[in-house]
DNA sequence: ATTGTTGTAGTACATCGTTCTTCTCTAGAA
DNA sequence: TTCTAGAGAAGAACGATGTACTACAACAAT
């Protein structure tokens, strides 16, 4: 039997692929090497090949996570300007409760910050600004604005995130991210 | 020269303050028991007898951080109610800047929130009390109020600490934290 | 067909968190 | 004061981790 070397590009994506899977199932500390190797069906030294050690396969999948969240949140088309944005803020919520593990790693500072990421932040300043042009948020630096939305959906996530563990908070988070999309609300409102 | 034993909470403290130290200077990943040992004097058996292995080092550098977080948020004993609340929200900010790794390390959810953090929680909430009083903040849920202005500022330092590695963002981190208390100042106004 | 490049497998090594063993010191009861 | 159980200290040792090294197999280009 001869066997047929696998393309480089196909063992990459199993390699990421199989990153997430590993990650979802065993957090953080279970995502090794060799598990993630083992779980794509590959030598460890294949992370070592396709993407840069531990380091690289990291940063590979923070970046898919910003590719995934960018799209999550950029998903509604709803013509109402302000559906529209509040859908988004809930989409990115949806995103983070859905990958806790994911979207800890990608603001834990453990990689720097790319390409996927400062994509993701630009995607956001669009839907400002569409919500400039039609007139129901306020007309400041659409950039400062976005950093300013962004903090409070961010931290409102993080904070959900970190309660769910045990019950801290005996506070309902969809209650409570839903006042903070009020507040934004009126917080950026013309005027 | 008869060798005297140090007293246990003595060592116990010292553990503490060498952790904080190998935080500060090495960062997480350089934050190993052997580390913090050494740093402190101290065999790493001492990690295991006086805190509860690494993860009890990490529950008490954490509940420490929450402890020195609180009492920079309640610092501020200014008369007027505005400037208090601003100057609480400014504090915040700074202790996370002064502590990039601590604060970091307080929400990435490596270990669970115990009584400090729910304690730094209560006095935040005090101070939205003290601010209803005063008739500058609406009369919502304390509570709730609590966690919707806490995860904007939450997120508005998070953001900033992550984009402080490289200069991801041009944006100065100061204007636009001030920026995200000025909304929400306007989001949670009466009326 | 030959050759150089690239991925593969397996091993090896330093370091991590943690446990075990042994010995010494301390604290409380007789 | 003396004796004795218990807690702490030191160091070696173990499993697991990230990573480097070595030799061999598979492809691409000449």
């Amino acid at each position: 039997m001869v066997t047929r070397r696998t393309p480089a590009a196909e063992v990459r994506d199993a390699l990421i692929a199989a990153g997430h899977r590993v990650l979802a199932t065993q957090g953080v500390k279970g995502l090794t090497v060799r598990a993630v190797a083992t779980e794509a069906g590959v030598a460890p030294m294949g992370v070592y090949n396709h993407l840069d050690g531990k380091d690289g396969l990291l940063a590979a999948l923070v970046g898919d996570g910003f590719d995934r969240l960018r799209a999550a949140t950029v998903a509604s088309t709803d013509s109402d300007p302000a559906v529209r944005l509040r859908t988004a803020g809930r989409n990115y919520r949806t995103f983070a409760l859905e990958n806790p593990t994911l979207y800890r790693l990608m603001f834990s500072g453990a990689c720097p910050v790319e390409e996927a990421g400062v994509a993701a932040l630009g995607a956001l300043t669009e839907l400002i600004r569409f919500g400039q042009a039609a007139g129901i948020v306020r007309d400041d630096d659409p950039v400062e604005l976005t950093m300013v939305i962004w903090s409070s959906v961010h931290g409102a996530v993080s904070l959900e995130l970190d309660a769910s563990a045990p019950d801290t908070v005996t506070v309902d988070g969809g209650r409570v991210f839903d006042a903070v999309l009020d507040m934004i609300e009126r917080g950026c409102a013309p005027g």
